[in-house]
DNA sequence: AAGTTTACTAGAACGATTCTAATTTATTGA
DNA sequence: TCAATAAATTAGAATCGTTCTAGTAAACTT
């Protein structure tokens, strides 16, 4: 219900992965795109796509999240059981993890070095390596 | 039902963090701590104390492995969303994920080393580290 | 526009985990 | 040793995030 242009590149971008560019599709990957890097769940999608008037089922945010994921749109973050976190930002960078409010942050640019890492076990290959960095509450 | 002598340090360690040496916990400690460092679930400690004859009910692991974990005695793990592993070592260590079979390895001695990480952000303190290396298949 | 394919939806189903209220067990101290 | 008290255990219900189902709607192709 509004402007078809600004979606043009959007469009694309999904075309370009094989995805077909519906409403709904479109609304999500603007939402989660728009005001810098962000790490959401399901849930909340679901609720910012509610507050923007956008209506589009549970389910639906749910295979949005695994496909944009599945073609490299988003990268999937587990810190915590029974709650995945989306991150927007799919460059190779690291997590601050808030213990006491639930929060993740980026850690930007190169804050994180590793000197020394082991080589894959026999057969397997490097598929990605997440650093967590858990901080609590301070004096709280 | 069996001998209790063996058990004595065991009781002194529980009593130690101010939990009652019940059969269940005694039991479940021992099975957790015999047969090197391990990566259980909730659902396969339980399954675990089945086969070793011990009465002992989910509710009654998922609170165990609480308590332990807040006494410093296991170390929770989440890799996967649905599914949290206790990992029965506590020393500093970080992990080979394998993605295909969902396993946990620690990764030995000092073959990871951070040569640089941030400060904790202003009114925080670090509370852990964690390293998690993903692998997956080979040749598949 | 018709036909084909793919996506969306509400609601049911699911699996891991937590809660509840009743029972059992461990501890304390006469 | 035995009651009294406090804490732990239990089965089963409840909850939560997530996935599935099968029916409807929208997007692409011609």
């Amino acid at each position: 219900m509004a402007n078809e242009r600004p979606y043009r590149a959007l469009i694309e971008r999904l075309k370009a992965v094989g995805l077909r560019p519906t409403r709904q599709r479109l609304a999500l990957a603007r939402l989660l795109h728009e005001g810098g890097n962000r790490h959401l769940s399901a849930e909340q999608l679901h609720e910012e796509a509610r507050a923007a008037k956008v209506r589009v089922s549970l389910a639906t945010v749910y295979n949005a999240l695994h496909q944009f994921t599945a073609a490299g749109l988003l990268r999937e973050i587990v810190v915590e059981p029974g709650c995945s976190y989306f991150d927007t930002n799919v460059e190779d960078h690291h997590h601050f993890y808030y213990e006491d409010s639930g929060r993740l942050e980026d850690i930007p640019g190169e804050e994180v070095r590793l000197a020394r890492l082991p080589k894959p076990p026999k057969g397997t290959r490097l598929s990605r390596v997440d650093v967590i960095i858990r901080v609590s509450g301070g004096r709280g």
